[in-house]
DNA sequence: GTGCTTGCAAACAGTTTGCAGATAG
DNA sequence: CTATCTGCAAACTGTTTGCAAGCAC
């Protein structure tokens, strides 16, 4: 999906729900929509900063917790300390994470799916989300070892 | 593997890797090996104090990141601020998490293995972890609602 | 005896909370 | 106009760190 139909899908789930359409929110969803990458809630407020500067950390935590209670935006806590967003894919997939520069990427796999079905099954569970991360050392790191 | 053997397994990598076999370390490898819980750091502390009140919350931390770091110990962070270990089986493997009691259980699936051989051939990464979390609500949650 | 380990307390980082003032609808 | 939202700052929680005293080897 692209950024755009993305970005026009939170604005109306957002609009459904009753929430108020503050610049603040419009700014936010924007950079998370258009962010490649996996960012924290102060990477998102540096980003949002630099174009908006009034807007606090303390709003981007707020914007960012009601997209998650709407389960629009993933959450990926990588073991360092802060939290991740994913605001493109709220459907769980993936997250390939290097160990040593930090970066996370999507990771395809045919078979995600097919596990979710079939750990709903044999648990009796009712699966609302997973989280599927792989730890290890990314091409770049790789050479430089 | 029964928790007497894990527990043995343990000490005898902390001897081979000439680290002081102290009371404190002792105690924290027998309450871990034999949690069928996924305690935190919090829980693991408060376990201890019970028969050992010299037991700093301090040490449990230390004594934790050392087995993390020997890789005999997994860390899960749930979205409840802290983190979560699991130290019966140190080779990764899916977990079940209710949203709503917290609790977190183990689950078995045979793709699980069969995906990160997918992911392994196709990222490019050299994998040394994953994590592999579902959220939902647990049976007894299921009823309660 | 040596140097790793403990316990304590202070420091730290990320996140949450409370509230007065601002503003979208 | 009103209820929601923002911005700020203080509070909180989990974790890390530094260092003197203790203890395993």
């Amino acid at each position: 999906m692209d950024p755009e139909t993305r970005f026009n899908e939170l604005i109306q789930r957002l609009r459904q729900r009753q929430c108020r359409l503050t610049p603040q929110r419009i700014a936010l969803i924007r950079v998370l929509t258009s962010s490649e990458d996996h960012p924290t809630a102060a990477q998102l407020y540096d980003r949002l900063r630099a174009q908006f500067p009034t807007m606090s950390l303390g709003t981007v935590y707020k914007t960012l917790d009601l997209l998650f209670e709407m389960g629009e935006v993933l959450e990926i806590s990588v073991s360092d300390g802060a939290a991740h967003y994913d605001g493109r894919k709220p459907f769980p997939h993936p997250h390939l994470i290097c160990i040593r520069c930090r970066k996370i990427r999507d990771a395809e796999s045919s078979l995600a799916e097919n596990m979710t079905l079939e750990i709903t099954q044999t648990s009796g569970f009712r699966i609302v989300g997973h989280r599927l991360d792989f730890y290890g050392l990314c091409p770049d790191c790789r050479q430089a070892e």
